[in-house]
DNA sequence: AAACTATTCAAGAGATTACTTGAATATAAA
DNA sequence: TTTATATTCAAGTAATCTCTTGAATAGTTT
């Protein structure tokens, strides 16, 4: 049946799609990617896998429509071919964080797990504050921080880090927080900051549980 | 480095929903389960798998957590775990239509052959509505239907299409359309109106084209 | 209990995937 | 032209995936 012959062969197309995002490699790529155009090099770098095996998942991205590049020089940079892709990449995201166990076992544990990640409470991030001590980074859209954010609170949106790195002082220590406990934004931010050198720490919970606490807030 | 551990097992995590949808067969499936809970036996026909098949796919689409499913009796009902899950289905196939150049040759040469699709041209489906030989049918979701709509066309969105099969007569025409002609709702819709004996075919291009060319619409 | 049914489990064959290594291209600099 | 650099190509290996087949399990009916 001619019907059921294009369903199928347009659910192996659809399938390929998935098939690019199948491999963890290739979504850090992708997410490196989304940040801004990258060479090869940079990513096989960042990435931590051979240029040759960097150049060969780039080209599976590409094949996909996921990625695009362009060629300048020696370099090919590679880019987010279209904003939908990003849209995908969120929804699987979203997905993986609601059901698979892992992943909220994952973050639990290296939210908690002293030696990495060593959250900051409430009380006890005011009191740097305070102080003088510490640059609070709230690394949420800037639509959720104009919303209402802690008070002193920078926004940097996760996406933008890199790029403004220069508003943090290297010696301050920095406390990022987002949503909630749940919402990863705030250990990324604290991971690429640690990597750049910075004295970074996560604040407990998020926006929504410092307002449910009570503390203090601050509008745009 | 923990952070770039942790980061690795992450993406690992997601890369486990990717590989879930990674397979034409494990797609189409999800889809059937996204238009109501269905039992691995009927899932087997449908697709046309082997029961056992059939039961292996489903059994990796549960545990990336994409399905749940509850035994009654001696059967087994899947379903849509969640919500988002459609939301990333649906994510996946906008970014495959609108990237997989052969997702667009593979709708155009089945919308465009004549013994399997027949469009139907906006003049001549206006003859036939005034002749009333044909019912029109909007595959499109109820909230785009109400914004503006063919005349006298009715609304079942693709989803929902089983269910309101009583709503068509067996013996009349039925012309399907939707957004547009990189919409695949109206291909399919037919299609599966064809499989149920129904003498069906697809409005040429879809309701932005119909406006656009000038022609009489209708509100709710 | 015995027979039946829907589903799952287990093992194996053939295809596909990920990564490595070393060579081939293409562009830029000397 | 020669040399250097960034990327891609090509071949090979180990691991993984898909599907088939036949048996095992769990629940229902007789």
């Amino acid at each position: 049946m001619s019907g059921t012959n294009f369903k199928q062969q347009l659910f192996a197309q659809f399938a390929r799609i998935g098939k690019a995002m199948s491999n963890g490699n290739r979504l850090e790529l992708l997410e490196f990617i989304a940040q801004g155009e990258r060479s090869v090099e940079e990513l096989a770098k960042v990435s931590g896998l051979t240029v040759a095996n960097t150049s060969q998942h780039l080209q599976q991205l590409r094949q996909t429509g996921l990625v695009a590049c362009r060629k300048e020089g020696l370099k090919v940079y590679y880019r987010i071919s279209d904003n939908d892709v990003l849209k995908l990449f969120g929804a699987l995201r979203e997905v993986a964080e609601r059901h698979l166990d892992e992943v909220q076992e994952l973050v639990r544990h290296y939210l908690t797990s002293k030696d990495s990640l060593e959250p900051v409470a409430h009380a006890e991030l005011l009191e740097r504050v305070r102080d003088g001590l510490v640059t609070v980074l709230d690394v949420r859209p800037n639509e959720e921080y104009a919303a209402g954010h802690v008070p002193g609170a920078i926004n940097i949106p996760l996406s933008e880090l890199e790029e403004h790195l220069d508003e943090l002082e290297q010696g301050h220590e920095v406390i990022a927080y987002c949503r909630g406990p749940h919402c990863i934004l705030a250990f990324e931010a604290v991971a690429r900051l640690r990597e750049k050198g910075f004295n970074a720490h996560r604040l407990e919970d998020g926006y929504p549980e410092w307002q449910a606490g009570g503390m203090p807030t601050e509008k745009e």
